[in-house]
DNA sequence: CAGGGCATCACGAGATTACGTGACTATCCA
DNA sequence: TGGATAGTCACGTAATCTCGTGATGCCCTG
């Protein structure tokens, strides 16, 4: 990646490579035709299925790949970690009809790096390219508040409990899973101690349990 | 973009009201003559903290609220949620400097509706402000790669431990906190069994308490 | 200098959990 | 029809945890 983006580049820089993995023959076709006719890329190839791309990859790796999430087989999703594992470097964008959130999430996690719908344009298409060429991560409209929505849930600002810092420390062990007796090892205290401490934290957070202030302070990120 | 380009709209639509927060007396004149110029859009207050603008929406609601995050006295993130209590419909976009992962987050997390820098141009605000109006979640380029980074390093792909469905009850049970007592009365099962199942999970998991279990349930999102 | 928050340590009783071991049943698939 | 997988129940022991109660010393602030 880097496309050094010298002045010279529109000349010596050489076309970026893009691959389509698309099951429907019609729109690959489309694609395939609007992908050749922009200056500055080509599509060298084009495939029906994660399992024909799979092969492909490992002998040769394009810039990007298009990828659909619904194909024959092997779905797309699961197809992104394959590539990426035989092609680090090959940016993965997909490019479906879906737009629910689980794929996307899903899709995201997985190492994709941009994330289209088939309503975009043609133009869209082509600056989404351009974009993941230079380490952006183009994504459509409708993703892009996905993503945001799902992001803010995460994000829940987190309360303060009056946590101190020394029972802090007590949290982050118990969420490691250490027992008492291990804790107080490690933080060289006395094992009522960490037992005092432990009963306060619980009343701080309004649990009885180790297990349910490990699920608290994990849900609101105090650790 | 989404320019909305019915014939109709440039009469009929009442104008965008921008509200503008912004200690840096030169730039908030940029911002607020731009806002003004443009086709649809006014700008009819602007503000030099957040806590002029917190007194100022108790009374009346801008469409839009364009927010700086490095402000004199109370902070921007701290103001988005002051302002979207007294003012649920107001968008609350962040226009600022600062492009790192921290300030982002917590923006989002306090109910931020777009995320722009301010490197960017007057038709990328323009179009920022048009697109929050309508459900869009406008974002600097820069930003989007920060919260795609920040999201996929939450959505890691969940390892397959081959957790039966059953015991995902009992799982799930656990990180909301109940007892084996509780459980086996919620599910209608002896403690026994639930006692069995968990040390089943345990095993699957490799921990060998509860409150690590929990963690781990959490961490990977197998619940 | 007193009061409050924080960190430390202690004892003890009762509840809960961890974990090995064994066993019965049902279902599904080869 | 036999094996694999899942779900169920049980006993027992040692370890751990929960929680009440109490106490000492430190540091900071009013």
């Amino acid at each position: 990646m880097k496309t050094e983006s010298t002045i010279t580049s529109r000349i010596t820089e050489p076309r970026t490579t893009v691959w389509l993995v698309e099951d429907n023959n019609a729109f690959r076709s489309v694609v395939e035709r609007v992908l050749n006719d922009v200056a500055g890329f080509s599509c060298p190839q084009t495939f029906a299925s994660a399992e024909e791309v799979l092969d492909a990859v490992e002998h040769d790796a394009p810039d990007v790949i298009l990828l659909d999430v619904a194909l024959p087989g092997m779905n797309g999703i699961e197809a992104i970690g394959e590539i990426k594992s035989r092609a680090p470097k090959t940016h993965v964008v997909m490019l479906t009809v879906f737009d629910d959130q689980k794929k996307i999430y899903e899709a995201i996690g997985a190492g994709a790096s941009g994330y289209l719908l088939k309503t975009s344009s043609e133009k869209e298409i082509a600056d989404a390219i351009r974009q993941v060429i230079h380490g952006g991560v183009p994504m459509h409209e409708k993703v892009a508040r996905s993503v945001w929505d799902m992001f803010a849930e995460m994000a829940i600002p987190k309360q303060d409990y009056g946590i101190t810092p020394r029972e802090l420390e007590i949290l982050e062990a118990v969420v490691q899973g250490s027992g008492n007796k291990e804790i107080a090892d490690k933080l060289s205290m006395s094992i009522h101690t960490v037992d005092t401490h432990l009963r306060h934290i619980f009343r701080k957070l309004s649990v009885n349990t180790r297990a349910a202030a490990v699920a608290k302070a994990l849900k609101e990120r105090l650790v």
